[in-house]
DNA sequence: GGGTGTGAAGCCGTTCACAGCA
DNA sequence: TGCTGTGAACGGCTTCACACCC
C-alpha cells in the first residue's frame, strides 16, 4: 500500500484498526469467512458507517452481498500497522504491572514481541518472567542495541519515570508507552504515548457520580 | 458548583482535570503554592490555552501575578471529580494485572478505594492481595450489596470478559472499566470505558516504524 | 512584558443522506 | 431490500487573536 496513504491514516483510525483485527481474528477462529460492517460497529460499539469510512481510508472494498472478507481484511490490517519484520519491544519495570503486560503479551503477536525486561531489584535480575529475560537498567543501552529494540514500556513507580526515560531515549529507543503515573518528556522524534489508569478510573467515577 | 455546569464538562476536559489534580499534588509536595497555565500545559503536554480553557469550564480564576493557587484549585478539582461521600471499586480477575492495579491504588485517593477482589482460583480466596480481600466470584452479588459497590474493573481473560460483564451489571454495578482485550455489552445505563494495551503498543509500534 | 480570560475561527473526526449495486 | 461507498453537513474540541490587567 502506498506510502503517502498510510501516513495520512488519523491515529484513532489506527487504533480501531487494531481493534478491529482483533475482533476479525476472534471471527476467523469461530469459522466465519466474511462479516458486515454493522456486526463488526456492535462488536467495537461504534456505527457501521465508521467502519466503512474507516475501510475506505485504507482502500479496503467490500462485497456487496456477503459483506467483507475477514482473512483479506486482516492480511490488509496487518500490511499497514505491522513491520515488515517485526518489532522488540522492552519493560522498563518487572514489578507486578510489568510482569502482568509480559505475560498478557507472551505470544499474542508474531511481528511485536516482548523481549527484554530491565529493573533494579536483585532478586529479579537474570531470571525470566512470563518468558522475557530480566537484566539490571544498567545494562539497557547495551541490550537494546543488541536486541534491536526500538519501542519501550514504562511500567517502573512514578518517581522514577522521567529518569528511566531519559535513559531510554538515550539508548535510542524510539517509541515509547507510559504507564506510570507520571507524564514524561521525549524529543520530538520519539513517539510518546501515555495512559493513566487512575485517570479512567476517576472518569469512570465521575459518570457514575453523574448517573 | 452547579450541577447543570458539571453535566456539561466534556469527557476530555474530565480526564484532563484529572491529570491536572495529579501534577498539582506533586507540585504542592514540592512546596509550590502557585502554578502559570503554561507550566501545568509543559507537563502535560498540552498548550496553555487549553489549560486555560478547562479552567474557564469550571469556574475557576487565577491570579494575574502568580498564575493559580495549587491548593485551591486542587480542592475545586475535588468538587467536581470526586463524589462527596466516596466511592467504592471491585477488581474482577485477581491474576498479575488484578494484582497489580490494586498495588497501584492502595492508598492513592480518598475518595475511590479498591475494597474487594473477585476471583475463582480457590487458592486465592479468603486471602488479601494489596490489601484487598479476595472472595469467590459466585458471591460478587451479595458483597457488592454489602460494600455498596457501585464500580469494577475488568481484568479476567478476554474469553471471561463477557460473561464477567454480565454478572457485574446484574449485581448493580453501574460503571465499568475492562482492561481484557474483549468488549462487552453494557445496558445503557452503565458507563463503561474499554482500554486495550495491546492496541496501544500497536499503536506506537505503528508509528515507530512509520518514523 | 508576561500573565489571564474569552469570542471567534479553524480543524478534524463523525454522522447524515443518498446514490449505486446485487 | 439491504448492503457498500462517499460527498456534504455537522459538532465538538482546540487554537487564534486580542482585550485586559499588574
Amino acid at each position: 500500500m502506498d506510502q503517502d496513504i498510510i501516513k495520512k491514516i488519523p491515529h484513532k483510525t489506527i487504533e480501531r484498526l487494531s481493534q478491529y483485527r482483533r475482533a476479525l481474528l476472534i471471527c476467523l477462529s469461530q469459522g466465519k469467512t466474511h462479516i458486515f460492517s454493522h456486526e463488526v460497529a456492535e462488536i467495537q460499539h461504534i456505527t457501521a458507517v465508521q467502519v466503512r469510512r474507516d475501510l475506505m481510508l485504507i482502500g479496503y472494498s467490500g462485497n456487496l452481498r456477503r459483506g467483507y472478507n475477514i482473512k483479506d481484511l486482516i492480511a490488509l490490517i496487518g500490511t499497514i500497522i505491522d513491520s515488515q519484520d517485526g518489532q522488540r519491544v522492552a519493560v522498563f519495570g518487572m514489578g507486578n504491572f510489568g510482569r502482568a503486560i509480559s505475560a498478557y503479551f507472551e505470544g499474542r503477536r508474531e511481528r511485536l514481541s516482548i523481549v527484554a525486561g530491565f529493573d533494579v531489584n536483585p532478586q529479579k535480575i537474570g531470571t525470566s518472567i512470563a518468558g522475557v529475560p530480566v537484566y539490571h537498567i544498567d545494562r539497557a543501552c547495551e541490550i537494546i542495541s543488541k536486541e534491536k529494540i526500538k519501542i519501550g514500556i514504562i511500567t517502573v513507580p512514578g518517581n522514577q519515570a522521567v529518569e528511566t526515560a531519559k535513559i531510554m531515549v538515550d539508548c535510542g529507543i524510539k517509541g515509547i508507552l507510559n504507564y506510570s503515573p507520571s507524564p514524561v518528556k521525549v524529543p520530538e522524534d520519539v513517539f510518546l504515548e501515555e495512559y493513566d489508569m487512575i485517570t479512567s478510573l476517576e472518569k469512570v467515577a465521575f459518570y457514575v457520580k453523574e448517573h
